[in-house]
DNA sequence: TATTGTTATACTCTATAACTATA
DNA sequence: TATAGTTATAGAGTATAACAATA
């Protein structure tokens, strides 16, 4: 299928259909250990924030309290993630176990596998400079 | 939440959160239309693609031929797309109606505005050395 | 009152499998 | 036999609304 010149230059459309092929290979290098993409992002995140809540957990994946408690339950299942008490008696502190930092530290080696491939035809100068505007556009 | 140093170096981990941001935006931005990004992008496939099929179709956007199903039907219901005749008598050939291109023009000016914003911390140079390198990742 | 977790329910998107008609 | 479209069905992922416990 072609892609005509205006297609070319919307930012978004050339950005998700890039976004297809991290997230294509993403997918199938953690399909073994059981988790999706966004169910890593929720462990990175849960490891960058120990005793976090649900609701936190929710929020900065940019879901609701219902799907956090969905993801929570399948990463406890899993045993990656235990739901511990809070100083707050309504709210779950979400740590991983010891068992979830282990796989976590696999799931890290295999997704910069993903970086690399996927990435192949930039320098390591393009790759930084991309990763550089990459930050800036989040920080907005 | 924060994110540890580990996060800030993997790719495509920021890529996907910054897709969010892009997502996030035309959603709201496309409601108006009765489509969503993905169906937007289905609309310019076969702008570009006119007659193309269906199959055609749900390859260019990595869904099989049920879900490309699917997406004409909601198209078609819109009116902005119609399935013609094709030489090969089992294929559909895809076409955007009148009403279909105009539409597609408004969603594609409002989906401009919607790079702008996500860009704005972006020089206009980043912003063409972004735009670089996303084609460059995606013609690899 | 507001918030956290929880549950039930529904909706969207996608995949699989089987069928039909063409090639 | 292989392919395009179609249909039915099932599985994720997510949202909404309501409820209990706690703040």
């Amino acid at each position: 299928m072609k892609e005509g010149q205006e297609l070319d230059s919307l930012v978004g459309y050339q950005f998700q259909r890039a976004n297809l092929l991290f997230m294509a290979a993403a997918e199938e290098r953690l399909r073994e250990f059981g988790v999706s993409p966004a169910r890593f992002s929720a462990l990175l995140l849960i490891r960058d924030n120990p005793g976090c809540t649900q609701s936190a957990l929710g929020n900065a994946l940019a879901v609701n309290r219902s799907s956090a408690m969905k993801i929570t339950n399948h990463l406890q299942e899993l045993g990656f993630v235990s739901r511990e008490q809070s100083e707050d008696a309504r709210a779950n502190a979400l740590r991983l176990t010891p068992m979830g930092e282990k796989a976590l530290s696999q799931m890290i080696a295999a997704v910069r596998e993903v970086d690399t491939a996927v990435l192949s035809s930039l320098s390591a100068d393009e790759r930084a400079e991309f990763l550089r505007l990459l930050h800036k556009v989040r920080s907005a």
